[in-house]
DNA sequence: CTGTTAGCGCGTTCAG
DNA sequence: CTGAACGCGCTAACAG
């Protein structure tokens, strides 16, 4: 029970074993580096039971030091506590799993300046390399990686005037196949909610791209179509609470005009009322909608409403609404080959990886 | 646009801002590690100007191979996937970076071949300390920490043989007061769902608590009570989906037979049929039983069997259910604090600090 | 106050 | 095949 925790035994060095197996440190460093032919089978083998015996570990660090590698990439994340950094976040381990990297995890929490904090911080760690999902497409706090800087891939959004490799969603893609879905429904008044998007590239696709679906959409109208249906924007900062009151209330006033709607489902007859949908940038942003639609409409909330969001959060089956899933745990897995491919030299232009959303129907906006 | 991305142009060194600064590495070493009373106010600022000219920042693995401390310590996740886990993640990340640390996060996705690399490595880097969110509880693979070998503290779970401060929930306390509230509330049924918990401390804690608390009922009854409630455990190996699926079908025979119970919220008149209650061990199982109950009775599920769970995912507001809420932040915060006070000597017998729980009703289970 | 001298643990020539 | 010697970037005595 009571093991005295005596202070750390100093672990062993490569001297150590070099002296316990009667060699040099040259022979060892041989043996740890697996360059096998170098050496006498009857040698190998006392070094293999020193280092058993001494359970020796050679120091990254002074390795590192010396060859001037030490197989650390940084990995930024602007927020954990959205779903989809912590999926990316998989593929990006296994990517290193397999090809011997070590992600030096780093979570900004939302703030520029640990954003700032961090880079730092793995410059001075002397990381080979940095996956970066920014919190902002302006960061002047970013300058210090990519182009001339140490080597850097980009995740889901750009930064301007930040060269380098970017693998994500194929936004505009993804907000047409979510709006066609919407329109294919019948609906006739749709929002788009997002937050605020200036500052984030990947927000900004998925809006322009919304406006044109349905531009496309009023252009097309009288060929199949009856009436024309409406697209709005709504920006929700989620960052503010007063604004998110705002912009809700905003949202409301557009749901109580559209009035009682028919109940759906009735026999497949089209509603004479406009049936209104909602059509969430991601994820966060489609939790903060359904909250306030059930505070407001109750638990049946969903037949005044159709919600279809980017992202595809584990909650979005139970309350079984319609998602656009991205392959998050490739952009992931991509995204540390770019680098790894970077890190050995690669010297190609910068290149995009586009990753393709798919669309899961669930009861929210289907008949 | 076409920035060249040149290779590196290595980095300064202490040496290169000695030379830069006209003076010798001692001063610009002492500079850096704040010593100002011991350097001429005149020198200072030559240094200071050769450290902005050069862009110079100090190389953390090289002062980290002298002076034999690197300031990282490692933080073993058993599964991110989980809100808990990210949860005390920022309490980890907010102490240390009040306390000068940097957490190596690692992801051993519920593999305990993973655990065991990632532990190997972490020690390889000679981090100074660990925080060790352990998959089981009598791991083998975690002998090289905590007694003799690296600080360790452990979070939510114990470890056989593993003397370490732990800290994490009052597993009893918060089972007994979920309980309780069941209880009070008038449910006649009710389940503990739970992972297998053999392997697990918490779970293994929480279920004891569980069926004492029910126990402890019985023994009481007759004083204001009616009927005895009666208790079960019920066991969720989500590793497993066929297993998963054998142990729904069970949780629905009981349903079933307990009948189509009355529409809850009638008046306050209290039901003839008795009243079931799930309550979750976590909220990976409260998920679970949610998507099997909403795909087995319908959107209207809770008005058939009332869900509580422990922890307190952001979903759970949107469905309704009744949680107790775990101080993750808190949780995360105090390892990073014992486990410094491990790394600068403190030697006291091993620490256990238990949290409370927040009991957080909503309207699964109130009439 | 300041510079010189040794290493920290390891990899790498370069001669045996 | 093997080992001695040097240096990575930095800190820590030890003198001036």
């Amino acid at each position: 029970m009571s093991t005295t925790p005596q202070a750390t035994p100093r672990r062993a060095t490569i001297t150590d074993v070099a002296r316990e197996a009667g060699t040099g440190k040259t022979s060892i460093s041989r043996y740890l580096n697996g360059e096998m032919s170098a050496l006498s089978s009857e040698l190998r083998a006392r070094i293999e039971a020193a280092i058993a015996r001494l359970d020796y570990q050679p120091n990254q660090m002074a390795r590192g030091l010396k060859r001037g590698r030490n197989r650390l990439i940084g990995m930024l994340l602007a927020d954990l506590t959205n779903p989809y950094s912590v999926e990316v976040l998989q593929g990006v381990e296994a990517a290193c799993h397999a090809l011997g990297l070590m992600p030096l995890i780093c979570h900004a929490a939302n703030e520029v300046e640990m954003e700032r904090r961090y880079l730092q911080l793995l410059t001075t760690y002397r990381v080979e390399g940095v996956i970066v999902n920014a919190l902002g497409v302006r960061e002047e706090t970013l300058r210090p990686v990519g182009g001339g800087g140490i080597p850097a891939v980009l995740v889901d959004r750009l930064v301007e005037g930040l060269v380098a490799d970017m693998v994500g969603l194929d936004n505009r893609a993804a907000a047409e196949l979510g709006t066609r879905h919407l329109l294919d429904q019948g609906f006739d008044e749709i929002w788009f909610v997002v937050q605020p998007f200036e500052q984030v590239s990947s927000r900004q696709l998925r809006e322009v791209a919304f406006r044109d679906a349905m531009r496309a959409q009023a252009a097309a109208h009288g060929t199949k179509r009856k009436a024309i249906a409406r697209g709005h924007t709504l920006v929700l900062n989620l960052a503010d609470p007063a604004e998110v009151e705002r912009s809700l209330a905003e949202l409301d006033r557009t749901l109580d005009a559209v009035g009682s709607v028919g109940v759906i489902g009735h026999a497949g007859e089209p509603n004479q009322a406009a049936r209104v949908a909602l059509f969430a940038a991601n994820a966060p942003v489609a939790l903060c909608l359904a909250l306030h639609l059930k505070a407001r409409y109750g638990a049946d909330w969903q037949a005044r409403v159709a919600l279809l969001s980017i992202d595809d959060p584990d909650w979005a089956e139970l309350a079984g609404i319609t998602t656009i899933r991205q392959p998050t745990y490739e952009i992931g897995y991509r995204a540390v080959e770019f680098l790894h491919e970077r890190i050995e030299g690669v010297q190609t232009t910068a290149r995009d990886c586009l990753l393709p959303g798919e669309l899961i129907v669930r009861a929210s906006t289907s008949r």
